[in-house]
DNA sequence: AAGACATGCAACATCAATGTTGCAAGTAGA
DNA sequence: TCTACTTGCAACATTGATGTTGCATGTCTT
């Protein structure tokens, strides 16, 4: 006799049959999706989403919190791959903070839900991740300083938290799965430029 | 014999004692400070933030539910004025962009879960009031782009999610009692000019 | 001081979500 | 085909939160 609960248990130590992989890539992806709308979402509105019983559900994930860990590290991983492939050390700083937000941008409007629970802590490897990709990002805005592309003025974590939230914005727009290269620029230059007129132009009647 | 349920339903028609006036709003205050760094906290725990049993609440508010939609009009109204103060019609728009900033983060940086909370809708004043103010900034950034302060080329949409976004960083800062006017003046500055050097200086090195 | 009202406390009822188990029926893979 | 594994289903146990009530005690208000 086999209970679920041994079933888990063993789930580590043993390769999955291949239609069980595919399940839990269901699961997954139903329950961002769902979760994305409505977080407090229950584990049988996350079932009836992937088309599976409740029951495999809590089969393949011992609780809630495991299936939501399971989400939070995959989107973090996928989080720290967009931007390491952009070459953020490396490539010119423009270049770099354009195909890092490009990168990301494709990540989170997939995986909005997921990557909003990382930043909570609760899961040290996203944790950690998430802090790594924190530094990753400073160094890019200090080069990038340095370079001229951003103003020597400026404090670098608002511009941070700033970027960060732009992003966040931007990912809202292209849930539906916009142009992502499109975003991208706009939050560039919306980052760089902000929304003001450049200074001594016409009608400057405010003030 | 007065039963709970009876007391709630004469709470409408007749006047407060006057120390319960103050509990319902200290437990106000509780919550929204208790909610706002866990929107999950049970009737317990505002109950204990509160300083009350958990069965007073209860008698001032029917359900969960009716507690938190009390805080979400509440923080509304106080939105709603914060905007309405600032004079966006008719102050210059610099001038009412920079007012309406700094009042509105005066008040979401003491509301935040509640004013959060508003924009969801499920609570018809709030909606009504949100969507105004949305309305009304749509026409304060109209009359500054039109007075030459914001590019005419800009998505006014985007531009104003972006203010939101700003402001809502912005309040994280300030959320224990910072410097309203100081923090204010960086969301305008970040809004108008970005982070950005202006172009045509040294080290264009990137792109 | 007297009546009305508010509170804390303890006990109870309800309910929804979680997690478990056994079993029959179906599918993967050798 | 045969075996092992997986799934759906139905039923159950548990738990935590919500909401209710009666009563004793205390506090306003007049």
């Amino acid at each position: 006799m086999t209970t679920h609960k041994q079933q888990r248990e063993q789930q580590a130590k043993r390769p999955l049959r291949a239609d069980t992989e595919r399940t839990v890539q269901t699961i997954l992806e139903a329950a961002e999706r769902v979760l994305t709308t409505n977080p407090a979402a229950t584990m049988e509105q996350l079932a009836r989403a992937a088309d599976v019983a409740r029951t495999t559900v809590h089969r393949r994930f011992a609780t809630r919190e495991a299936l939501l860990d399971e989400l939070t590290g995959w989107a973090a991983r996928q989080f720290a791959d967009a931007v390491d492939t952009a070459r953020p050390d490396a490539a010119p700083p423009l270049v770099a903070l354009y195909q890092v937000t490009a990168n990301v941008l494709s990540v989170k409007t997939h995986w909005s839900f997921a990557m909003n629970r990382a930043a909570e802590d609760a899961h040290p490897e996203a944790a950690r991740i998430h802090a790594e990709v924190r530094a990753t990002c400073a160094r890019l805005f200090r080069r990038a300083q340095e370079a001229g592309v951003l103003r020597p003025d400026i404090d670098l974590d608002w511009t941070r938290r700033v970027y960060y939230a732009l992003i966040h914005e931007a990912a809202k727009e292209g849930a539906g799965g916009g142009d992502t290269d499109a975003l991208a620029t706009r939050v560039v230059d919306t980052l760089l430029r902000g929304a003001g007129a450049p200074a001594g132009l016409a009608g400057q009647t405010g003030v």
